[in-house]
DNA sequence: GCACAGTGGAGGTCAAGATCGGCGTGCAGT
DNA sequence: ACTGCACGCCGATCTTGACCTCCACTGTGC
């Protein structure tokens, strides 16, 4: 299982591809890699077997190991982000943003090949660059749903980003959770369970008791 | 600040000590380290510096760098399983349980020196020994949660998870955004605010959508 | 037939985990 | 009190493993 199952060619004879293609393939085998392995278990001569090549190609493409996985992870993080904001800005009623936000949580998790993995689980929080963008996706993700939770219920902006950073923390962990445990719930019904479970606890918050 | 501020020697004088506190200065040492900088990234010899000694005698109190980890995250991994479980044994009050399992997770994150990121935060996720013990951790977590969902909720044990783990994920990346935020909200307020979160959230299900 | 672009495998370098001979200190016996 | 002993500790070193480049080969356009 090197290099059989996944879309490159398979061996002998090694096939010219143009450069955008050839990037695009590397990326995903790098994806992959990364993705099985993490970051530090990950070899670069495994990510080039993977796609079928050799390491030079794939130097002649990416600077070193790190601009590989800073690429992967951008394109990730800003998958989330754009997510959870349009399900803020699609729609005014806040019961179906809560539901379109846990969707969010859950078609990112549910995506192909555990990608989220790369953004939740990285191995490489401590690098100083991974670490500003990993936190950015999830202050992007708070500060979103912070800003609807203050105009609507007028708590205080510390209050709201606890407020949110639950909510967040509720559809990330149950999203992952479902998934770990091999959608044993169908997935729209987990959705809707997550989301029933967040919009319980925020809807009684708008013009309730503050300090209670 | 390289080894003035702890309670190991200053300098000079390399001070004996019974194997039986030399062992417990080096945990120490060794989760300092290993907070700041992650496993990778931490160096035997910085373990050492810190804690004043030189690479040999750390290597004759624990094998190697893995066992000296897998030491420290034992204690954390029974110590945050241990609050939630008091947590739910302590009352039979279901507001309290909520209440109580919150503020777990807010002293488990509020504990000196950061140490749950070894177990919240590990980048030793992809190691068989840490991963089984990370999950052992949040399944735990949320099968005490599970276990008392199920019995004043009647639904499902899939579901019962799903509520549970999104729960858990809401206080524990609540408590974490609290601390990374630099406490701006009193820990008893923050405590509060999300356990009201949660008991809204959960405590609506009974005999609501599913047997009434 | 020939130049050339791009591939494949072998190697350099370096960081970090793991380890060996010397040193100094405290203690027991006479 | 003096001497030999044992033990804990340290500086310096080895080795492994992984990232990152150099020589031989192959297929194509003129």
């Amino acid at each position: 299982m090197t290099a059989a199952g996944n879309g490159a060619q398979t061996a002998g004879r090694p096939t010219r591809l143009p450069r955008s293609a050839r990037r695009k393939q590397l990326l995903a085998a790098a994806q992959e890699v990364f993705v099985a392995q993490g970051y530090h278990a990950a070899a670069m001569d495994d990510i080039a077997e993977r796609a079928g090549v050799s390491k030079p190609v794939l130097y002649q493409h990416f600077p070193g190991k790190m601009d590989l996985y800073l690429a992967l992870l951008d394109t990730h993080c800003d998958a989330i982000v754009a997510q959870v904001q349009d399900a803020m800005r699609g729609t005014s009623d806040n019961k179906e943003r809560v539901g379109a936000s846990v969707r969010a949580y859950f078609d990112f998790v549910d995506h192909e090949s555990e990608a989220f993995r790369l953004v939740f689980e990285s191995d490489l929080r401590n690098d100083p660059a991974v670490r500003q963008r990993v936190e950015r996706v999830e202050q992007g993700c708070i500060a979103a749903i912070t800003d609807t939770i203050i105009s609507d219920t007028g708590v205080s902006r510390a209050h709201a980003e606890l407020l949110a950073s639950g909510l967040v923390g509720a559809a990330e962990t149950a999203a992952q959770f479902w998934l770990a445990g091999g959608r044993q719930v169908p997935k729209a019904e987990a959705e809707a369970l997550v989301a029933a479970l967040s919009w319980r606890g925020i809807a009684s918050f708008p013009l309730q008791g503050e300090s209670a």
